[in-house]
DNA sequence: GCCGCTCGATTTGTCCGACAAACCAGCAAA
DNA sequence: TTTGCTGGTTTGTCGGACAAATCGAGCGGC
């Protein structure tokens, strides 16, 4: 009698976002489609419309629907925009430490850099460009440059045109750059460093020099987890509460 | 006039789910509190269970709560294997090619390595062991290892310590290494290369020999470039249909 | 006194139906 | 042709209902 043991079914609203999620990743729904109405798809799953509505939302949620307008949905491939923000707060919950994200940066960045600079185009330069001078005004004005430090890492990034490498860096920055405000207070020289190194970092990418990129982009980030020790700062403290 | 834009208030049920992302994320709720019940939910909040219930299935998708038995939801901190299905999918959809994957696992699998090698614990030696030897076992028997390959490299990654980058590389993995299957065919020695490989790392770990088990690891993964490549296959094609 | 069991209360999953507000398309008027 | 109105569609939300699963408490047996 070990043979049949209790049939473990999905309750119905889960079969209805699997059911669509099938029809998403097989290619009959492409991204840009619009879903059916909900009161259709209740008619054709067989199931009330407040059960199709359940497995919307937690398409909605994976990102594999979109809404365009307050209405219309419509199917959508999940990018890295709708996930970065998620793992950030799963590892923000789970307590990450300075030092696990500063390894990981360790390794992703360098790479960013170096990929950036030897596929770079006109148009992400003139973006770091920007980045550059917006920075540069911040800190003239004794301001925190997180933000804009923050953007200057994804555009470097999203210029290496490798999207595995995209979506794995952005909630490491998302979470690592904001110890900066940490940092930033007892080293009044770090935010000079920061700009000198940003801006050897663009050289290199304008004259498509993927090593010059790379090193320069490894001493910034080593430069953060010095000024963290520098500070008295415990590489296993949590950066949850920054 | 330009001070009055429109007021964009968001459906009841993703307040209620951003209500209750707010409690779990500033502590009210810890990880593993029962949630209350959904009429309890719905009193509270002052909203119709039906739009409590799709607040809920948000919250399920996020991985920010979990089902015990089948009836009773948990707070949950959501780890990697809520997210890196989700990040796969995302990756298939935009038809990553083997080159970003590569690229990426390029320079995570080797720090997975080292850091392994640095940190490792008895049990976790054990379980390469045990992955060493039934991967052996397959191959002996002409069968894929593709599945056994996927579970070495996050052996590895676990092994780390380092949350971010287990986070960060499981999707990339669960992607390239099927890539593989591709290749095995044609390149009929290369089981026995990946064996070497992998017996050499797993070596290099229980002697806690950091460099030597990213020097093998980095050897190990531009082998599965050097294979792609030899089986005729461009390195910008996508791995979305293997 | 402890264990296990039954029975009722609670909770979830699903359904039915309703209605207001937003939206869309088509038609009439300028 | 453009503008504006109108009616039908779709979403968001609500009220309520009920079966099945689960839980808890009290009760009886050992």
């Amino acid at each position: 009698m070990v043979a049949f043991t209790k049939l473990e079914l999905p309750p119905a609203y889960r079969a209805v976002s699997l059911e669509i999620e099938r029809l998403i990743l097989d290619g009959t729904l492409k991204p840009g489609d619009a879903l059916p109405s909900e009161t259709d798809l209740a008619g054709r799953f067989g199931v009330h419309r407040s059960t199709v509505r359940e497995g919307i939302r937690q398409l909605e949620t994976e990102g594999l629907v979109r809404r365009e307008t307050r209405k219309r949905l419509v199917v959508a491939a999940p990018d890295s925009a709708d996930l970065a923000p998620r793992a950030s707060r799963a590892l923000t919950l789970q307590q990450i430490t300075f030092r696990e994200l500063w390894e990981a940066a360790m390794v992703m960045e360098p790479l960013s850099a170096a990929l950036t600079a030897a596929r770079r185009t006109d148009a992400v330069l003139a973006e770091l460009d920007d980045n550059l001078a917006r920075t540069e005004a911040t800190i003239v004005a004794g301001q925190s440059p997180v933000a804009l430090d923050m953007e200057f890492h994804s555009l470097i990034a999203a210029g290496s045109g490798n999207r595995a490498l995209i979506l794995a860096r952005e909630p490491i920055g998302q979470l690592l750059y904001p110890a900066y405000v940490a940092i930033r207070p007892h080293l009044p020289q770090s935010a000079g460093r920061l700009m000198t190194a940003h801006r050897a970092i663009v050289e290199a990418i304008r004259a498509r020099d993927a090593d010059e990129a790379r090193i320069w982009m490894a001493r910034h980030i080593e430069d953060l987890n010095r000024g963290w020790v520098l500070c008295g700062l415990d590489p296993d403290m949590s950066v949850a509460n920054l």
